[in-house]
DNA sequence: CTCAGGCGTTAAAACGTTTCAACATCGAGG
DNA sequence: CCTCGATGTTGAAACGTTTTAACGCCTGAG
């Protein structure tokens, strides 16, 4: 490891003062033209690299914004995450993504360290609905695709009570009057709102609630889904359902797994609508019906909030955007 | 925002010395109890935060690793970015992961971001094969998914020449002898590994290598494969392809979701084989047949070789896994 | 010839930690 | 009673930047 070429050395190889070399740095127009090519020749020379922990300590600003995932294997996350750094970057910031993997320890210490990194914000998808844990600690921070209850931060957001209602409705409308929920775990603030927008849809058509049967699974991945369509088909054939929502397209992908894996066949044995409508979605086995939400536009509106928390008249803001079911053939009706 | 409250503000508040409560937040066990107590009540109470700048620029230790990847929406490095963080997360230390995006610059801007940021190491699927252009700048990086030619540098790769063999020598063995190879652009050094593959797979058959349709994609996204798709059916018939081989996992579910949408069969018009083996892969509409990867090792391996850099008798290691062929419905043979 | 003002450069003071040698305090062993 | 070692605590010096006010120099106007 070098001896660590610094500022000061710069400057002496120059042969001008370390400010100077701040200034080729930071001003460079301030500087003669003259100079500035000798400092720069002394850099490449040196292969000085600026210390970033140095410059933020004094200049007290940062150059980054976090997001944190709740899941990077969730193409729904990566999508969002693309709108916040084309944001991000439009403002002259860098994103760094973190991973929660919808893990309580794992999200509290990525946010302790990035408050101690003194980060320009954060933003983050918690795994948690109890959004007070994040107390204030000087770093802006908005949540995204979650409303913040209290008022005290920004937060973008899907209706996502709407959004459960869409799909149950399409099912309802489709015929079906046995219908799985699958999802999970409850402690995830979406989860419990899909599952009340599908409660709603059977209320405005009447149904009774227990025709609606929730499985609650451990996790939103494929696996998940897969265990779940297992259960499924394990309930008495009087019993089970002839339709199921899924909380997410990675557990509809599972689901849709399970069934051809068994033998039956989706829509006819069992149709299904997942959420999120990633673009594997449409590619799936069957072409999954799916509740469509704007994820870039989730991403940017995020990043925009964000970056408009150090206004000096900044209010935090609630955005909600709409969800809108998008019809392929895992529920196309029986005839 | 707070007027910052630092150390020293802890310190005067629990009746301490600075010194102390850098004590306690580093070597908890060395202060007495009582003062502990104190000062951690401190610490509470004014809600301080420690500043990881001058924490970092007085110890001259990071608790940060970087995974810059090629792009986070494809689940192949997700998948890895797995593997990176359970074995960092061993170590004590923290991922941050930043997406070039395939794009040259967002990848020079990341590194030096990373460089000048002081984390302990970084990890980089890099845009260009030329990886020359990683200058060394003291911090250790590790090229993953792409061996190191020169030998300045740890790598951990996986055999994409005979990647591309097993799966063209599949199709050949499925009776096809006119195969297209789609992937780009050819700067991906994974692309040209597998292109050559694929070569070598036809010159061990005896058949002449105009046998393979080179069709040159922009990117490695599912709409490219849309894309190559429409141009491959737009071949005259009697030239046209009866197989693909895709680079990616992604480029092969967009080609099948392009023939799909044409009317075309898969696999009795056309053969797919794909690269990478997602999970997703397995999942598509028809199953796919991939190359599969050891996905989480790879990245597992990435991160104790950077984690093994700073050994004082550290030598650089080139590590190389073996890929392999998994048959699904896309590639079944004709009768 | 003098002087105001612009320009380029600089010395020195921060920024908030960690670390190290030195310093009290105290109980035990001689 | 003195010494010694152990135990806790502290003052002050770094770490490598940015920033500010001041400085010297030069030019052109008076």
């Amino acid at each position: 490891m070098k001896p660590s070429v610094g500022i000061r050395d710069v400057a002496q190889h120059a042969g001008v003062s370390n400010a100077t070399v701040s200034n080729v740095l930071n001003r460079p127009d301030v500087v003669a033209p003259a100079t500035r090519q000798r400092v720069l020749a002394a850099i490449a020379e040196l292969g000085f690299v600026r210390n970033e922990s140095a410059r933020q300590l004094r200049a007290g600003r940062s150059r980054v914004i976090a997001y944190v995932v709740l899941d990077a294997a969730n193409p729904f996350f990566t999508d969002v995450a693309r709108g916040v750094e084309d944001a991000a970057r439009e403002a002259g910031l860098a994103l760094f993504l973190c991973n929660s993997a919808s893990d309580d320890g794992r999200e509290r210490e990525y946010l302790e360290l990035l408050h101690e990194q003194r980060v320009e914000g954060i933003l983050i998808t918690p795994v948690d609905g109890d959004s007070a844990r994040f107390t204030e600690r000087g770093t802006p921070l908005v949540l995204v695709d979650r409303a913040s209850t209290d008022g005290t931060r920004c937060s973008v957001a899907v209706d996502d009570v709407l959004g459960g209602e869409l799909a149950v409705t399409h099912l309802i409308e489709a015929g079906h009057t046995r219908i799985a929920m699958i999802g999970g775990p409850l402690s995830i603030q979406q989860v419990r709102d899909r599952h009340s927008g599908a409660l709603r849809a059977l209320a405005n058509a009447g149904l009774p609630a227990d025709a609606l049967t929730f499985l609650e699974t451990k996790g939103l991945q494929v696996a998940e889904g897969r265990g779940a369509g297992e259960r499924l088909v394990g309930l008495p054939s009087s019993r089970r359902p002839t339709a199921a929502f899924c909380a997410n397209d990675l557990l509809a992908l599972g689901l849709l797994q399970s069934m051809t894996q068994q033998g039956l066949r989706v829509p006819d044995d069992l149709a299904v609508v997942g959420y999120d409508d990633i673009e594997f979605a449409a590619a799936a086995a069957v072409p999954l019906t799916s509740v469509r939400q704007p994820r870039e536009q989730l991403g940017r509106t995020a990043a925009q909030l964000l970056l408009s928390e150090n206004e000096p008249d900044h209010e935090h803001r609630h955005v909600k955007f709409q969800p809108e079911l998008v019809v392929r053939a895992s529920s196309a009706v029986k005839r």
